[in-house]
DNA sequence: ATCTTCTTTAGAATAATTATAAACAACAAA
DNA sequence: TTTGTTGTTTATAATTATTCTAAAGAAGAT
């Protein structure tokens, strides 16, 4: 159980005003204890139930996306029309159900050590990400 | 170098018939000696400009969703607000530049054998597929 | 209180993709 | 070849996810 007070100090850590809506966001994206896996979408009318109240569309971008610049979330590379976001900021990678569109974790040592045995000059190597899809 | 009769063969093997339009697209897509990223719009714009003739935006999206089902196209999941497609269907990975929005190919033997430690009741896995994003 | 700066908001704008329905081309059979 | 059927292309409209805009409102500092 985290408290309204604990989102206020990351907020403002952050430089993130805490204002009333990105405190009812960080209730629902932080106040768990399972890792969340959602959409822009997901997260907008997950807001309404939760909270009954509507926060507007463009708030929610401009939140998650200012979360995802301070590394409170991590977004998902997966191939759908959605963008979709992880609360889970560690080192980790994803099954995705094809058919339910659905994600799963995956921890570091259930993938095991990645060892890239090749390099591109000038560059360097931001991240690694396993993604596995399922079917039935 | 791959002659237009074999590209007849390959749409006709796959009950899709060997139009005009098709066959440009193969020619454009396959009759390269490297692997070749792109998205809609590059190949859009590519046909244009290999072949003089310009086929319908609608079109090329209909050919290339129906050469990723056949299997002659392979989706990559990146975090971009455009689809990117390979024309190596092989298993294989990627590096992504994350600057320069570019895919380079990773040769599965450059990543190693990646074994997944983890089950899903009921499901199977489908593919798994590594994304190094690169930076300066 | 007051002022400045940041934030929220509804709605408009944009961009990628998909749907529609009419014109057209490929194919099979006569 | 003609003819009929079915699949394909096309321009355009519709849809969907996301970003932009500009005005109203809230936070923070003085």
């Amino acid at each position: 159980m985290t408290s309204k007070q604990e989102f206020i100090e990351k907020l403002r850590n952050s430089c993130l005003r805490p204002t009333k809506q990105r405190i009812n966001i960080c209730e629902v994206l932080f106040n768990r204890d399972k890792t969340f896996h959602f959409t822009i979408n997901d997260l907008f009318n997950l807001i309404k139930d939760k909270t009954g109240e509507k926060i507007s569309l463009a708030t929610v971008y401009n939140t998650v996306h200012a979360f995802h610049k301070k590394g409170y979330l991590k977004e998902i590379p997966i191939n759908s029309n959605q963008t979709y976001f992880d609360t889970n900021v560690t080192d980790h990678h994803h099954f995705f159900d094809v058919k339910e569109e659905k994600l799963i974790d995956l921890k570091n040592e259930d993938v095991g050590p990645i060892e890239i045995q090749k390099s591109i000059p000038g560059k360097k190597i931001k991240s690694v990400e396993v993604l596995v899809k399922l079917e039935d």
